[in-house]
DNA sequence: GAGTGGTCTAGACCACCAA
DNA sequence: TGGTGGTCTAGACCACTCA
């Protein structure tokens, strides 16, 4: 199979990786699932083995797919063990890990403020959902996230919905509403602490708190929450690592 | 060629990834050189092209190596224009970029505290050179650095040394000492302002300030740099992204 | 036009897993 | 034992750069 030398050429592997992509926005292979074996998406698509490992490959890099030698490639999910912290950059300075927990304070609906708006690419004023809650490590509250998210995409979330739910919340968003995270970026600051945040997190006003802004990503790159997280980092690190 | 299935297996193009790092830690190719063509270096290793490729794209997606279609492959260096400020993540907000202006406040010849010197892999009480600087957004200071070195790597380092060269600090590391920094991680707390920092960076005492403190590693994994930034981050963020 | 990296293929064989 | 992903090869051809 040759390529047309176009004017603006695009690899096979490339055309690949959309059509993979665009059966995941689709909800052809959903969070947890096996996809097709290699052989049967070269079948499918009419190129080689290669090219569609190609494909994989970057894929698996990007962590929407993840690859398991003998048994399959699986689209990634947040609802498994291995990944259920993949978002969550906090750790203890001593390096014990440590699984927070998650106290809902509320949910609410509400117009889109014009700074989440802009970055959900709504119209300002769109309906959307605002949920609020604090994160404790070692039974001490750490962290006050305030999410927004579609009202548009998030149809019927409530919530006793949330509450019955055990998981993370993008395993919760995932299996309620299809919605999977792949990607975010984080803007970070230091911020003295505010009254709300002083009283949620026993600070004092003015305080110094990481301020966290989100916003996440779902297939095909379109975004779905915003979110803004504070958090008392004594003894606590955002951890990163670049290269 | 076939690989023996030994008890604990290791693929051809790893085995030549280590092969291509060696290099590069002995000085063989050094930062801003072409390495050889992906032909030269398959007969070299007695591998196939195709090996020789997986190796270099591996090195090339941790931004060790640089490929450029049609040139050749070359090694990742901090003093070309495209990657000096690949490890300093802090940005506007309003997206405009801005090289930071960077004065030199002082370099002095001590022996490691006990925590730098755990990061560094030294002894307690090694002989490191600490620095002092402060960079600069918009001629108003945002952000004051130490910088903690082992003495025995950066020999010969002194003040004047430094203050005779323009670039950024990696790109002096590189050409001076041949230390390519390629990895670093960091671990961001949200702190109030002590006595010299506030002086420094005109700022009430307790102001919030990003503390971010880093390890930086140069080939084979080393750790090299061991630093803290202390940031005013008033219309600036610590920008990150995660997947 | 010569040399480099980039794409694509076809096929052989290995490592891992589950039934 | 059969199916999956993982490695390795050899070869053809394309895209890009530079002299």
């Amino acid at each position: 199979m040759t390529n047309a030398s176009s004017p603006s050429f695009r690899p096979l592997y490339d055309q690949i990786k959309i059509l993979i992509t665009q059966s995941l926005i689709a909800g052809e292979w959903r969070p947890g699932d096996a996809i097709p074996s290699e052989i049967d998406l070269a079948n499918r698509f009419k190129v080689s083995q290669g090219t569609v490992r190609k494909a994989i490959d970057e894929l698996a890099a990007e962590n929407i797919l993840i690859r398991r030698q003998g048994k399959g490639t699986f689209v990634a999910s947040h609802s498994q063990e291995r990944s259920s912290t993949r978002f969550l950059r906090i750790s203890r300075d001593d390096g014990l890990s440590e699984y927070p927990e998650s106290r809902l304070l509320s949910v609410s609906r509400t117009r889109a403020p014009e700074e989440s708006a802009r970055l959900l690419d709504l119209r300002t004023g769109a309906s959307i959902f605002v949920i609020k809650r604090l994160l404790s490590f070692e039974h001490s509250p750490r962290i006050f996230d305030e999410i927004h998210i579609p009202a548009a995409i998030f149809k019927g979330l409530d919530e006793p919905m949330m509450r019955a739910y055990a998981g993370s919340l993008y395993s919760f968003f995932e299996t309620h509403f299809g919605i999977a995270m792949i990607r975010a970026e984080e803007h970070i600051k230091a911020v003295g602490a505010g009254e709300e945040a002083a009283l949620l997190l026993n600070q004092e006003r003015g305080a110094s708190l990481l301020q966290i802004d989100r916003v996440a990503f779902t297939y095909g790159d379109r975004p779905v929450e915003w979110r803004r997280g504070l958090c008392f980092t004594d003894r606590y690190s955002y951890v990163t690592e670049m290269s």
